[in-house]
DNA sequence: TAATTAAAGACAATAAGAGTCTGTAATGTC
DNA sequence: GACATTACAGACTCTTATTGTCTTTAATTA
């Protein structure tokens, strides 16, 4: 059991996405460059969060990428969901108990970590390594 | 990103074995009969409930397998570690970086989830089952 | 109109999970 | 000791999900 790679990805793009000035917007090309993989996937990957609604797309020239909502409105749930989808991590499919002791637990434990991603925002990282790089440049 | 369907049984047969009478011991076929799969199968998973110290086996006639330690000590994260493995959900093999905050909010994350798993013990579940069968019991 | 860019979908490659089969070693029974 | 029983190991296949590429289409700007 393991997060994708995409997932990897989106969260990078995401946090690049909202360290760059709020209006402008950033080609598909220029971003998979940045991270080092191919343009083609990477659009995929876009194209997913686009769907959730966390950025927005132009098609055309001078189109491209950019946050759709408030970066404040923006945790690392909600990243997660929009790419490895938002069904439970423990699959009951097998006999389905109503009310089953063992599944209360699984669920439970999810929720906890669901918990905590949905409470981090991405803007705070990029405060934060703003903050850092803030530091260091003083501590020059 | 899911649990495999062998942590599912694996689950399942734990708190069979726990629900036993603790000296007793019961062979694969057996189990894989009560859960419907393939004893093959359910053996592979066996053993590696029995690497992981969670159960004893004894080959040869007459042999099968038994809890190990005391139910008081097997919680559900021993026996999903049994299974899944004990890596990190989130994979930062791309390129990693000292004190990534990205890293960390993942990394606090499963730690939260793991602690619920961690609290929880499967005889808590096997008690909670003899009650509710009780209570129907006296229903009647 | 032409250039640019996202989106969609078909497709291939890879990896992981699920499951089967066969043989071997250990243990108890006779 | 011979035999039946049982766990264990490993090779193997099948299925599924992920990863990634390629091609085409649609929208936008200049
Ligand atoms: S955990 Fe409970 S609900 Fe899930 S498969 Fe097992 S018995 Fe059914
Ligand atoms: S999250 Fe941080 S450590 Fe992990 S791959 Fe990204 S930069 Fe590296």
């Amino acid at each position: 059991m393991k997060y994708s790679n995409a997932t990897n990805y989106a969260l990078h793009t995401m946090v690049y996405l909202i360290w760059l000035p709020k209006s402008s917007t950033i080609g598909v090309q220029e971003l998979a460059e940045i991270q080092k993989l191919s343009p083609t996937y990477l659009s995929k990957i876009l194209t997913k969060l686009t769907k959730a609604g966390l950025i927005e797309s132009t098609p055309g020239a001078k189109g491209g990428y950019k946050i759709s909502k408030s970066p404040n409105e923006i945790s690392f749930l909600d990243v997660i969901i929009a790419i490895e989808g938002e069904s439970n991590l423990f699959n009951c499919s097998i006999h389905h108990n109503e009310g089953c002791l063992i599944e209360e637990v699984m669920r439970q434990s999810e929720e906890n970590m669901k918990a905590e991603l949905k409470n981090r925002l991405l803007v705070d990282i990029v405060k934060k390594m703003e903050e850092q790089k803030q530091q260091k440049a003083n501590s020059n």
